[in-house]
DNA sequence: GATTAATGCTAAA
DNA sequence: TTAGCCTTAATCT
């Protein structure tokens, strides 16, 4: 999935295009019917992300909360005004992997043939927006909404008051491998299986250890990396460890290969000791990590 | 063309 | 603990 970062661009683009406008809320796909009923025609008037979770607040203090899950989706199309409004680069796709238009000459004709299973659709005066296999997808209440925070944990990308001690607490108080932790929504929120294994191995940290046995400091230093490293996620719309160093001469951003220290590269020499980078299961998820770097 | 794996979580069993 | 979501890209045959 999309990680932290995406949501927070969903958030942001949602913000820019749509905020104040009425919108069309339909289900072509009709599994989200009777939610889609209780939308329409109405104005959307805030869009939030925490974590991985999207709230977009409507005027009649209805909330349509989604979160993408594995491989949810969504798309994104309008017209010039529409185009223009985005503040991120006016992405055609959010999701998995954010995709852009090669240009800018197709003459807007209205929202699409909806394709394959659109579980909602927004449509404006300007544009629309396709949501696709999404795992969660609720229309809910303002107190339902809150509920939904309250079981997160703190989100590096918010400026929330003792964010950075919550997490450092939540992370001391439990003898969880900190790997574990990281993915833990309700220990930090935003954090998925790449900013895990890089953010691990950029501290040196190994996987296993564990959470009460970090050092307080090293916890707070984990918890800064993990800050600037999913804000320039937000920036870039892609997860980007490595600095410019390790890419290819003179680019500006790295290939896909070269983004990253450790995740998907089982097996390939280490950057930093050239030891093979090892992959391992851990609760059902691949731990990247280098046994040379994190001991 | 078919199969697999994927940045994740929920609800059923 | 497992199925499900029902997409996409990469890898297979």
């Amino acid at each position: 999935m999309p990680e932290g970062h995406s949501v927070r661009r969903l958030a942001q683009q949602f913000g820019d295009v749509f905020t104040g406008e009425a919108l069309s809320v339909s289900s072509p796909q009709g599994r989200f019917a009777a939610g889609a009923a209780l939308l329409d025609g109405h104005i959307l008037t805030d869009s939030r992300a925490h974590g991985k979770h999207l709230f977009l607040h409507f005027d009649h203090a209805v909330v349509l909360h989604v979160h993408l899950g594995l491989y949810g989706a969504w798309d994104f199309g309008g017209d010039a005004t529409f185009l223009g409004a985005s503040s991120i680069g006016a992405p055609r796709k959010i999701g998995e992997r954010e995709v852009f238009d090669d240009d800018g000459t197709a003459e807007y004709a209205g929202p699409p043939e909806p394709r394959g299973a659109v579980r909602v659709r927004l449509v404006s005066a300007h544009g629309w927006a396709d949501l696709r296999g999404a795992t969660t997808c609720a229309a809910i209440t303002e107190a339902e909404a809150g509920a939904v925070l309250a079981r997160l944990g703190p989100d590096p990308l918010r400026n929330q008051p003792e964010a950075r001690t919550r997490f450092v607490t939540g992370v001391l108080s439990r003898k969880t491998p900190i790997a574990a932790l990281l993915m833990d929504q309700k220990v930090i929120a935003g954090v998925g299986n790449v900013y895990r294994a890089e953010v691990l191995f950029r501290q040196g940290l190994d996987p296993w250890l564990p959470g009460n046995a970090l050092q307080g400091s090293a916890a707070g230093l984990l918890w800064d990396d993990t800050a600037v490293l999913m804000a320039d996620g937000v920036r870039d719309g892609r997860i980007i460890t490595t600095p410019a160093g390790y890419w290819a001469e003179g680019a500006a951003l790295p290939s896909g290969d070269d983004a990253h220290y450790v995740y998907k590269r089982e097996g390939l020499p280490c950057r930093v000791c050239a030891a093979p980078v090892a992959i391992t299961e851990l609760a059902g998820r691949k731990l990247y990590w280098c046994p040379g770097c994190q001991q």
